[in-house]
RNA sequence: GGUGCUAUCGUCUAGUGGCCUAGGACAACGGCCUCUCACGCCGUAAACCCCGGUUCGAGUCCGGGUAGCACUACCA
């Protein structure tokens, strides 16, 4: 009996969405993909307190960004929000009424039981008793529907006092977790405890709860999440039991973490501020604490180079390719080769695959993508036949898309400076000398194209036995006004005659005839 | 503290008992190309956490240690 594979990515609107949980999503993507089943989105928004405006949005656009499509549940399309499938509600706050039907139906069966210590009280135990736990071993010391006689739980439920639903573990079992990527993990009950499946904060269920009632509810065959959650699988092995759901319950994966890159430790949001990359995929502004943080679509990451850079982060293929596109990904993936140890995040890799990815873009395609950069240089409109051509002249030495601007300023801004270190190495005595003289050169010439040039210029620099190298680096300084850019010939081609010509005359006055 | 997971070049990793004098990529370094700066190409340096055991043979299997990480909330 094959099961249609199901799975979900199921985030907290808490924020930006992490480059951790991208990476989550991608590999539930993948997966999905490759065995024709469905990738789910839900939004697990079931801590009232954390909620952070703007930040469902926020996940449902970066994943549009990135090309992770969504089947069913809650997905960006054109800017608006939309549900699909049958399963729903797909956001948790909305279900309310159903986990109220599941959680009576473990209060009725005995699984789990009602309990009305208060944070404090809990709190002074803590305190009170080194490592305490609220387990088999001391839940019949605290206020609870198995330390007190029902009528008294009924009385203050009528009264209104506050109470939480706790799963009620039994102790000394092994239980047995399976897992896709490490195998049978087996811990002892003894060591869970009475996790608090119902909250009386704000009328809402534990992730835990939630996520298992949904996951069975939207027919998930396949959990794929971060390790975080492996110490916490054994609860949801136990609840899956307790629901009578072990026949059903899906098949779990749990991800390496992503470390910071430097030091030790998860990567966090603040490394990304403290190294200087980026930690989410689009820039976001937390509504909640007025914070802004980077993102990859705004440093000028291409979709394509952050995917390929995130599926290698924990997985590798069968061969030495590193290069993937994302349907080669959909083939190849498999989680039996995802690794078992967490990834130091290295940001200089992902710079090369951006790198890689730019020189596949066409020019016109950058040319668009450079025009906010030109403009916030001033540059406001430009004859894009031109940047496009500038664009292809200098995309190879770049890795993201504004650092375009330093690579091709010259062609838009003659230069009014020119650079100290060139000058004093490429400068000569002669050179006013050589300028002046292949002004002429340049004036005489028939055609403004690089053979005519290069055809006039090359034999007149042998014949005067002025050297190629003194020559061309200083018409270059003249031009550039430093020792850098591409080929001589392809700037005069953009820069025309008229211009090439007034760029030498403008530095021979300045730089002395 | 407790429980669990993990452990190969600086980093991401290949490696599933002999093909490993450990392969690839990023970064580093050197060279080539060249009118410059880059790109590109070629090359160099660089790793099996430690100790036992199993075996004819261990990076690969087992045990112990050590280290790192995660979890240990009415957060997810």
């Amino acid at each position: 009996m094959e099961r249609r594979v199901r799975v979900r990515f199921a985030p907290s609107p808490t924020g930006a969405l992490h480059i951790g949980g991208v990476r989550t999503a991608l590999y539930n993507y993948l997966f999905a993909r490759q065995h024709g089943g469905d990738m789910l989105l839900r939004i697990e928004d079931t801590d009232s307190t954390r909620f952070v405006p703007g930040a469902e949005e926020y996940i449902l656009e970066a994943l549009e960004w990135l090309g992770i499509g969504i089947d069913e549940g809650l997905r960006m399309q054109n800017g608006e929000i939309e549900a699909v499938g049958s399963h729903g509600p797909y956001r948790q706050s909305e279900r309310r009424e159903i986990y109220h039907q599941y959680v009576k139906q473990l209060l009725d069966s005995g699984h789990a039981y009602i309990a009305f210590d208060t944070p404090e009280e809990l709190e002074a135990k803590r305190a009170q008793i080194p490592n305490f736990q609220y387990d088999a071993r001391t839940r019949m010391m605290m206020r609870n529907s198995l330390t007190m006689a029902a009528e008294d739980v009924k009385a203050l439920m009528d009264k209104g006092e506050k109470y939480v639903v706790r799963f009620k573990v039994e102790p000394d079992e092994d239980v047995h977790v399976h897992d896709l990527i490490r195998g049978e993990v087996v811990i002892n009950s003894n060591i869970l405890d009475d996790k608090v499946l119902y909250k009386s904060a704000d009328d809402l269920p534990t992730y835990h709860l939630a996520n298992i009632v949904d996951d069975h509810l939207m027919e998930v065959s396949h959990v794929i999440r971060g390790e975080e959650w492996l110490p916490s699988a054994p609860l949801h092995v136990l609840l899956y039991r307790a629901f009578g759901w072990s026949d059903t319950m899906p098949e779990f994966a749990h991800l390496p973490l992503l470390l910071k890159p430097d030091g030790n430790g998860k990567l966090s949001k603040r490394d990304g501020d403290r190294l200087g990359f980026p930690v989410f995929p689009l820039e976001f502004h937390n509504q909640k604490d007025g914070t802004v943080s980077s993102g990859y679509r705004e440093s000028g990451y291409l979709p394509e180079a952050v995917i390929n850079f995130l599926a290698l982060l924990g997985w590798h293929g069968t061969g030495d390719q590193e290069l993937y596109t994302m349907e080669e990904l959909i083939k190849e993936f498999s989680l039996d080769r995802v690794s078992k140890s967490g990834a130091k995040f290295d940001f200089e890799k992902g710079k090369w695959f951006n790198h890689q990815y730019l020189q596949l873009r066409s020019n016109e395609e950058l040319a668009e993508m450079f025009l906010p950069t030109l403009k916030a240089n001033g540059i406001e409109a430009p004859d894009m036949k031109m940047v496009a051509t500038v664009v292809g002249l200098t995309k190879d030495r770049v890795n993201f898309v504004p650092e375009l601007w330093e690579q091709t300023n010259f062609f838009f801004v003659a230069p009014t400076e020119y650079d100290e270190k060139s000058l004093k190495k490429r400068w000569k005595e002669d050179s006013p000398k050589h300028m002046t003289e292949l002004l002429e050169v340049l004036e005489s010439a028939p055609s403004w194209d690089a053979e005519t040039l290069d055809g006039i210029v090359m034999p007149w620099i042998e014949k005067m036995e002025y050297g190629v190298g003194i020559v061309m680096n200083a018409f270059r300084i003249c031009l550039v006004g430093a020792a850098r850019g591409p080929h001589i010939w392809a700037i005069t081609d953009v820069l025309g005659k008229e211009e090439t010509l007034k760029r030498v005359k403008v530095a021979l006055t300045k730089l002395g005839a």
